[in-house]
DNA sequence: GTTTCGTAGTTTATCGTTACACTTTCGAGC
DNA sequence: GCTCGAAAGTGTAACGATAAACTACGAAAC
């Protein structure tokens, strides 16, 4: 039972040849003749030998094997990008891990540590709160692609939305479906850094002032964590405080779903008497009562676009830096009004 | 640019002293003087020096990461799984890397080959369509602890859910609702080996049979992967064929969604032409409307217990194996009928 | 007949750590 | 004065693979 893990070496003694003979078979290199290649091959079988990848990975360098960094396992986004992610990946023979940054910065900054980070060829870095100086940090020759919407310099690789574009689409439908006094809820007019949530507030505002209407800071309702919960919560608040709204543009579909939730729980219907459009287009937000009007990020344009650059950056380390602005489409259903038919756009 | 990344022995050489004496500093052993301690520490900041996980491991055999396998990123119950987990980790300053372990048997034994788990410390399985003869290829000398309602020998660790306890407890609750013809959706009654649908199905056939009503085999209603969409379509589908039913156990939370989007499609109202329960209680159920019904599967309880199973391996490889059952208790919302008051059940 | 070359291998030197065994110094104990 | 033990450190040999350079040998080239 405590046997010890069979190695290359045990392979070759058993095969009778040498341990380099035995790599070139796992290998698949040219240098082997058939009939040794076949005998190894069945040596490694009988024996049970599997190969160990960290001792791999100290001579070689090379691990296969990309990393995902999310802020959170359980943010739906994440778990829908990094299922493209993986499905895309095994085309090149490679293999997706996703690890958790975490919420505190203390953690983030540990998963984000360069030790771990070089365990991978390369890594996927979505939408973390690190500024520039933790950045660079982990820059040493590590191919990374940036996905999200960080503010980080010219130098690094990566795949933005347009999130402006996104939200001021958005906020423009519920207009043209009538709205007027339109909440942006998770939105922020002003951060330490530029987010998510302050690019979107933006679009937010440009599409409000474009229409003649006014942005009204209280409008817009900020949040934490931007989970379902919270964003229920919070809407129950403003409702209850004597906000007055009949458009909701949620930051995220997962606010919205909270909000369509908070909504219910006021009495209030959609779209009837608040119109409400997310951001995201998750899978399930076209199942939800009514379907959610939200922002398509064409999540499998950006992931093909964020592989390509870390393939680029794989293939030539110095490879220049792209800056991928992926394109955003509104997507309407039931939570607006004027959707005369909502299979037309629904996919 | 092109600078090769510090090692230890860099550390070394600069501050003056012994590879040996950099590594005992840097993992706190005791033979190290406090100046000279502090004085290497000095240095290590200084050159930016970063462990190599790799080495170490390759070394010491230890790594500080436990793996999570799951069959897909995108479901929400493991997403929630992992975030559970993750936090619990932390507290042992270990770290969770999730894999996917993917759809086809293909990929699943390339997630599973024990090269790749024999990165972690300790890996945890979640639900996976193993049999018996891949597990024993994975087993030597790894901390495994299976989470899931896999039918395994006795010398496995793990920790399953009362799949069939918990399907029973939604089945009754109902048909004390006053529900009496009650489909099961995703469940299977035979399968070539027991898996959740099959437990969860005997639990709906048994409280039916217990209750005089008649468990027909036209009421089981099977999924493929139980996606949200997938259950929307089927549930369109088997109303359009004309079966009547006023109930519906949905084997996951995922599924009830899709049933309460196709029952909203076909004009049915829930809870009042057909009630509705869910399994898993995922974290959106109760932002539903209405909320889902559904059973609790304690995961906290799940975790804390799959983590104390993985500590006991880990402290002692010889660790007679536990076999952990979790509790399941049933939550009422308003997707069933007879909840005087939602929140009473409501966390 | 000698040189060249391609095929099929082997040998050796690491990759960056840590385990283990060893040395040196110094104060305490008798 | 001498032994002993603890404290503080060093040297060497792995961990298990791969890169790179090298060998042996028969066939083709000239």
């Amino acid at each position: 039972m405590r046997r010890r893990t069979v190695t290359m070496s045990d392979v070759a003694r058993e095969a009778g040849v040498s341990v380099m003979t035995v790599s070139n078979v796992l290998n698949d290199r040219s240098n082997v003749g058939a009939d040794t290649r076949l005998h190894v091959l069945e040596v490694v079988d009988r024996l049970g030998y599997e190969i160990n990848l960290t001792a791999r990975r100290l001579r070689s360098g090379r691990t296969g094997t990309v990393g995902l960094i999310v802020p959170r396992f359980d943010l739906h986004y994440y778990g829908e990008l990094a299922a493209l992610i993986s499905d895309a990946l095994a085309a090149d023979r490679m293999h997706l891990v996703v690890e958790q940054s975490g919420a505190s910065r203390e953690r983030e900054l540990s998963a984000l540590s360069l030790a771990r980070l070089q365990q991978y060829d390369g890594v996927l870095l979505g939408a973390v709160g690190l500024d520039t100086a933790d950045l660079d940090r982990i820059h040493p020759d590590l191919p990374i692609v940036l996905l999200g919407e960080q503010d980080v310099p010219d130098r690094y690789h990566r795949v933005q939305m347009r999130n402006a574009a996104g939200a001021r689409l958005a906020t423009e439908h519920l207009i043209s479906c009538g709205a007027s006094r339109i909440a942006a809820l998770g939105g922020k007019l002003t951060a330490p850094r530029p987010e998510m949530a302050t690019y979107r507030a933006n679009g937010w505002a440009g599409a409000l002032a474009d229409a003649g209407l006014d942005p009204r800071p209280d409008l817009v309702i900020p949040l934490h964590d931007y989970s379902i919960a919270e964003a229920r919560a919070t809407i129950t608040d403003v409702l209850a405080a004597g906000l007055k709204i009949d458009g909701i543009f949620a930051v995220t579909d997962e606010v919205a779903i909270g909000a369509l939730a908070g909504l219910n729980d006021a009495g209030l219907r959609v779209p009837d008497d608040v119109q409400l459009v997310g951001f995201d287009n998750l899978d399930i937000s076209q199942h939800l009562t009514p379907g959610l009007t939200t922002i398509d990020p064409d999540r499998p344009a950006m992931v093909a676009e964020a592989l390509r650059l870390l393939r680029r950056q794989l293939a030539d380390k110095n490879a220049a830096p792209e800056h991928i602005v992926s394109t955003v489409s509104l997507v309407t259903r039931g939570s607006t009004r004027n959707s005369p038919c909502s299979a037309c756009t629904d996919e």
